[in-house]
DNA sequence: CGAGTGGTTGAAATCCGTCAAGAATAGTGG
DNA sequence: CCACTATTCTTGACGGATTTCAACCACTCG
């Protein structure tokens, strides 16, 4: 499972400063997970960080009423495990057969990170884009229609996902995992994605295979404005009137 | 806004050690908000890090439609101002009036990080308490039935907030941020509570003042049995028949 | 082929959001 | 202290979106 071999930083996560991180690569292993695999824990606490190569690897949590939810879904460039020392832990699965994972030593991280001062603000950098991934997933679990969770979702894997043409994507996970990651029911994902294909926000070619038609569509939201089980003959029209009903959630109290 | 005078690090946030603690204290100045009112941002990028030390502060975002979502609800002990390099920016406001703040300077911190790999190593743990957070926030947010939400909320109030006693607690923020925490509307907000107080679940007594009296109930979910519509005249059983309903969400795919 | 997984669609029940109105509380100024 | 107002909170009724239950199709793999 853990294999001894080096693998150096993709460019894409720190474009110019390549003196620290040959510090960093010189201690990462990597480690290849089949579909659904656990990636090893030892003893509760996390003794590695792990960074994704390829593939996708969710964290679940699993209520008492059996329900699973995924706390976090994690791409190729994104890094994981990072756990507060009183914190619930989550245990990661490998989504994607022969998913690959750089894994480094939290201790031997910490050693440099002590010692070199670039390091440190990379892995500052590294946690603060994992705040910034839970919050946008916050945004997703908010919006109100299904039509919309669903939407955001496509433009987040979209812009994640280190695609050649940015309109053209391929989802890592199935429509079980995107149920679970939005919390809501495998059904209403698929309604949902046959009513943007219906819409003309999307087009599907093969379950996996999406095509972003109207960006602007989908994050805007405006996929609410007709409920899912109307078939729309034609596109929607850009503004619809009943885009209107602006009031905020909560006006601006106490 | 900024007051200059000098304030300590109360002794639950890091229990034992007190050495580095004292060069984090040197460099932190208190201000005091008022309610609704905005932490100060220096032109977009945060060169503050805060820590909460009374009232309660909200990170919102707005979206396009109007609605808005609290993105993180930070307490006393619990530190913000975290963002990414290329993340979103979302403004905190106080919530309580007379909500004091500690501000550290964050290029001050970063440099004695980098001399004192305690401070260090106590700001990793502060950024991994914050993604803890975060991801009980995802929790309540998936969670099924409006009742579940607001009981997990409860719940989480209890655990972070500073009570003398666990099981009564004054919430800090209205029914209005509670929606907007929950994502829900206002009027389920309080039809919850209600709900829940006549299951003899929680106590109310007045709005804010909260007393729990079943907390099994309230973190199994169990307060999903019934509907919000109908009125129960006894507390619930132990055991609910339709709890049997232990479906997965999605089963567990690949 | 049959079993199993993943995906889609239909029908029914229900939970929640919206609109509306009223009650309770706090804040203000006389 | 009280009237007055604004805000917060609660409750009701209604319509609709989503969950649930169920069936069916496509595909893969022994």
């Amino acid at each position: 499972m853990l294999s001894s071999s080096r693998w150096g930083l993709p460019p894409q996560s720190v474009p110019d400063e390549m003196s620290p991180l040959g510090a960093l690569e010189s201690c990462a292993a990597v480690i290849r997970c089949h579909a659904g695999q656990e990636i090893a824990r030892e003893g509760g606490t996390t003794e590695y960080w792990y960074r994704v190569l390829s593939g996708a690897v969710r964290q679940c949590a699993v209520r008492p009423d059996g329900r699973r939810q995924i706390v976090d879904l994690i791409l190729p460039g994104d890094w994981f495990g990072f756990t507060a020392p009183n914190g619930a832990f989550y245990p990661a699965e490998a989504i994607v057969e022969g998913t690959l994972l750089a894994s480094y030593p939290r201790r031997r991280v910490q050693t440099l990170a002590e010692a070199n001062g670039d390091v440190q603000r990379l892995m500052a950098d590294v946690v603060f884009e994992t705040v910034s991934r839970l919050r946008k997933q916050l945004l997703m679990l908010g919006r109100v229609t299904a039509a919309e969770k669903v939407g955001s979702f496509l433009l987040e894997i979209s812009a994640r996902l280190p695609n050649e043409h940015p309109d053209r994507l391929v989802l890592p996970i199935s429509r079980y995992d995107i149920a679970d990651y939005l919390a809501m029911s495998v059904e209403t994902v698929s309604r949902s994605l046959t009513y943007l294909r219906q819409c003309g926000i999307i087009a599907l070619s093969g379950a996996r295979q999406v095509r972003i038609v109207d960006r602007e569509a989908l994050d805007e939201g405006r996929s609410a404005d007709l409920p899912l089980g109307s078939v729309p003959a034609e596109r929607l029209p850009r503004f619809h009137p009943s885009m209107e009903k602006n009031r905020a959630f909560g006006r601006v109290p106490s």
